[in-house]
DNA sequence: AAAGGCTTGTTATTTTATTAACATAAATAT
DNA sequence: ATATTTATGTTAATAAAATAACAAGCCTTT
C-alpha cells in the first residue's frame, strides 16, 4: 500500500543493481565522493542511459554537476535490493557444488543467512559444514514448515529436482535457486532462478567455435 | 560461405537449444519416437512458437500430422550447437568452485576437454585433481599458446580476473566462462559468459522479500 | 545577476525478443 | 480421388528492453 512495489522490478534490472551496488560499495571504501551515470556504466559494463533508467527504481541522489553521492547511493540501493535477513536460505545437496555454495557463503557473507543443508547421504548426515547443520532430506517439509522458509538453493542430482521442488513449495518456499539442469514445473507465485552451469559451458563452447569459424573465413 | 553462420544465433537462443538437447537425448533414450513443438515446448518451460523458432536455426525434420523424429533433431541440434571437441578448455582457480566445476567435468562429460588447472597456490601445483593436472600460473600464457587454447574459466578470486583475463586474451582465448562477480574488460572479439553466483542469490532473496510482501497485502 | 554548460530524471524512439497468425504440405477419412 | 484435419516453417504483429533525446535544474563563470 506504500510505495512499496519491489516485486515489480524485473530480474533483469535487479541484475543490474546488483552491479552498480558492488562497484559503489568497493567505490565507497576507496574513498571515492561522488560519480557520474557515465563512470558506474562503464564500471558496470552497461550504458549511462540504463543505470539512470535503472536508477529510476532506486530514490536517487543525483544532481547535475556533482552526479551521486557514491554511499548514499549505495545505501539506496541496498535498501531497494532489500535485505532478506528474515528469511533463512536452505540448501538441498552437500556434494561438491553444494559445498563450494556453503564455502561461498562463509567467504562474502551475502545479506541472507544459510540455515541447513540436507543431504540423502546417511554418513554426512548430523555433521557440520562450514557450521552448517547437515540433515537427513527426510525432515526437510517439517523443517522448512517449522523455519518458515522462503529460500532453498537446489545443488542435487538432476532426477530429485522436481520432486524436491514439489516439496519446498508445498512447505511453503517462495523462491528457489535452481543449479540443475531441469526445467521446474512450479506454480506461478514461485521464482525460480535457474543457474545452467552446463548451459553456461555449452555458450561459451558454442561461440569459441564460432569466433574460429569466423578466423578462418578472414 | 556455406550455409554454416553458427556466430549469427543470439545467446539466448544457444541457450534454449542446449534445453531442447537435453529433453530430446532424455526422450531418445527412452524410446520416444516422435514429438510435437508443442511437447517440447512444455518440456522445456517454453513457448511452441518460440520452439519452432528457434528450431529455423536447425536443419528440421519436422512433418505436419508426425511432428519431429527424436532422435534426428537431437542430432541436428547437437550438430548446430557444434562440438568444439578440438578445443580444450583451461580452468583457473582450483578452489572449491574451480574443484567443483572440475568434478562436474568428470561426472557429465560435456563435449570438450579440460587440459588443465592453473593455480597460485604453490602446494596444489605439480598434483592433479580428478586427472587434470594443475600447473603454476605463472605458466598460463606460455601454455595458452602452444595448446592453442581458445576456452577459458575464471573460478579464481575477483581481484586475479582483469589481470588473468588480459593475459589469457593477449594470448589467444577467445571464449571465457567468468564465474567471478567482476565485469570483465575485454576486445569487441572475445565473448564472455558471466555465470554470476552471488547475483543469483541476490536475485532469488529480492523475489522472495517481494512475494512476502506480497502475501502481508493480499 | 544572468548566461552557459553540464548532468540528472524522464519520456520518446529504436531495437530486440517473443508471441501470434497463416500459408503450405502431408496423412487420413470419406 | 477429394476433402478435411493438423502441425510445420515462416512471416507478421505484439511486447519488452535498450538506447537516445530532451526538459529541468544546478553550478560556475562572467
Amino acid at each position: 500500500m506504500v510505495k512499496m512495489s519491489k516485486h515489480l522490478i524485473n530480474p533483469r534490472t535487479v541484475g543490474r543493481l546488483c552491479i552498480y551496488r558492488r562497484v559503489l560499495n568497493q567505490l565507497s571504501s576507496q574513498g571515492t565522493k561522488r560519480l557520474f551515470s557515465r563512470d558506474l556504466a562503464s564500471m558496470a559494463g552497461v550504458s549511462p542511459s540504463q543505470v539512470r533508467q535503472d536508477l529510476m527504481n532506486v530514490p536517487t541522489n543525483g544532481t547535475p554537476q556533482n552526479g551521486y553521492a557514491v554511499k548514499e547511493l549505495a545505501e539506496a540501493v541496498v535498501t531497494c535490493l532489500g535485505t532478506a535477513q528474515s528469511s533463512s536460505v536452505v540448501l538441498l545437496g552437500a556434494g561438491h557444488l553444494g559445498q563450494a555454495l556453503l564455502h561461498y557463503f562463509q567467504a562474502t557473507q551475502p545479506r541472507m543467512a544459510m540455515s541447513a543443508v540436507f543431504e540423502i547421504n546417511p554418513n554426512m548426515v548430523g555433521k557440520h559444514l562450514h557450521d552448517v547443520p547437515v540433515w537427513d532430506i527426510a525432515t526437510l517439509d517439517q523443517y522448512v514448515r517449522s523455519a518458515q522458509v522462503r529460500i532453498a538453493i537446489l545443488a542435487l542430482p538432476a532426477e530429485e529436482a522436481q520432486p524436491a521442488t514439489d516439496r519446498l513449495v508445498a512447505a511453503g518456499v517462495t523462491s528457489i535457486l535452481n543449479f540443475t539442469p531441469v526445467r521446474l514445473n512450479t506454480p506461478a507465485h514461485v521464482f525460480v532462478e535457474n543457474n545452467d552451469i552446463q548451459m553456461s559451458l555449452e555458450r561459451v563452447a558454442f561461440y569459441a567455435a564460432a569466433h574460429t569459424k569466423e578466423k578462418v573465413q578472414a
